[in-house]
DNA sequence: CAATTATTGTCTCAAATTGTAACAATAATA
DNA sequence: TATTATTGTTACAATTTGAGACAATAATTG
């Protein structure tokens, strides 16, 4: 696993342009202080899970060695749902992810223009000294669950790569962006048993072992396998579904689905 | 109970200013853009319990019928966290008060600066066209548990009042501050148990009954006597002290207090 | 094609937790 | 001194959860 121990600032992202032709073409253009709220960040913390273990996205910096959290900010006139889906839509391809805001990082401390300059200048772009990039930001901090195998993730303007780390493997996230995964973690561990998050991580039909081993992801610990079967068919969330012959020496598993329920809509706000 | 159904825009206690000798002095400052973050907010839910109720502060503003939760804005080299307790000290004269942000409010719509434009006009105050508290704003809800029977409440310029209000009787709040305070009652719920909530809505010293009654109002539901009192030993977070004599023609109860946990400080982010 | 293997779905019983009521203790009053 | 209202605790029932047993069953093996 690479690793990293430097600061800088989460950027690529943000701006929210799209890989160019060439990384060297000095003529791709920033965004401006008038399309963007000045002061107003936000980062994702997107969860997939690829059958044994949670993994997340994480950008690297191209030439600068740092890691970090997809992002972006808000313009003027959208709404701060509205930019968290279409940065996400951007990373992802994916419309309509679920998606939740859980913190708000507001300490002056978190912010350091050194960064920012750091990576416009690897990246060749030459910007004013009082850019408004360099500013302090705050950000509202989410996270994203999405299905890992319908992904094919793409990375932005200053990023060398986007890939999936195993949560346990991350390397060194700059800025606060490794409290952000752990409370992103926090707040999913909450949220499990309220939220039906497996439905946001698993493909429409799964196996009961499947689902019990997103949870066993989440929560960092083993479970028992009677007593989950129990509990989640008890809940009455849960069809089944034919079985799933996998061509194995043994009982095949049914497959199950979660059940529609009514107005599951994000209006938001 | 006193109702309206306006709209406009919560000023008063986000200018951050003390009352004036006279409510029609035209020569009171306002707030400038440099000395804050432009389109950043803090509104907070704060809570009391005065032994029967579940009680929330509410602003009143200056001639103009509408109620709103007290917030204000976050100056510019200040952390969110100190700027929230900045603003609960000028309304209540309290240090360090129990604090959780619970949601970032985040739509353009929310916005709208009628609002504010009506508000200081009832206050005699003339500003620009293009005056920074027009623009749109987004805002970072908090909750906050203080001791009722400590807080003397104070009002702000704008405001004509600031005054307790059960959670069942509340007037109706301008923008989405009655959306605001439905979700602080949500996340306090969903947070009873984990949080120790009781600790900052009580004196240090306490009964079994007023704990119960705490936790009755927060959830809405009578909870039986012996199970709570079972649960709440069993979890071995009460000291138990001498008996509180009330006067009463029955057996007195036992004083409680929660035990120091080590280290409940409060760094933030 | 019968025996074997590995896993699944369900059931049973034990253990732990929670719901409900009973009861003795007791502070003030009649 | 008896009465009243509430408290703290205990006892037992009901429910939930833990842990294991067991039959069912796809595929493989002999």
């Amino acid at each position: 696993m690479k690793q990293n121990n430097q600061d800088g600032q989460n950027i690529g992202a943000k701006l929210g342009l799209e890989r160019p032709p060439s990384i060297r073409d000095k003529k791709r253009k920033l965004p401006t202080s008038e399309e963007f709220i000045p002061h107003l960040a936000f980062d994702s913390v997107i969860f997939g899970f690829n059958g044994r273990q949670l993994k997340i996205l994480v950008l690297e910096y191209h030439n600068t060695g740092l890691f970090a959290l997809p992002g972006g900010f808000v313009k003027r006139e959208e709404n701060l749902y509205d930019a968290v889906q279409r940065s996400l839509k951007e990373r992802t391809g994916l419309d309509n992810i679920y998606l939740e805001q859980f913190h708000t990082f507001g300490n002056h401390a978190r912010s350091n223009p050194l960064f920012m300059r750091r990576i416009l200048a690897e990246n060749d772009f030459e910007v004013p000294d009082n850019y408004w990039l360099f500013d302090r930001f705050i950000s509202v901090a989410h996270y994203a669950l999405i299905n890992y195998d319908e992904v094919a993730p793409r990375a932005d303007t200053l990023s060398d790569s986007i890939n999936w780390y195993s949560i346990h493997e991350l390397p060194t996230l700059m800025m606060d962006h490794s409290e952000m995964v752990k409370m992103a973690l926090q707040t999913l561990k909450r949220n499990i048993d309220k939220k039906l998050i497996g439905m946001n991580l698993l493909p429409p039909k799964f196996t009961m072992n499947q689902l019990k081993e997103v949870y066993e992801a989440i929560l960092g610990e083993k479970l028992r396998r009677t007593t989950f079967q129990r509990k989640m068919l008890s809940m009455d969330i849960l069809e089944r579904h034919e079985k799933l012959f996998q061509g194995k020496a043994h009982k095949a598993p049914y497959l199950y689905s979660f059940k529609k329920i009514n107005a599951l809509s994000r209006s938001e706000d």
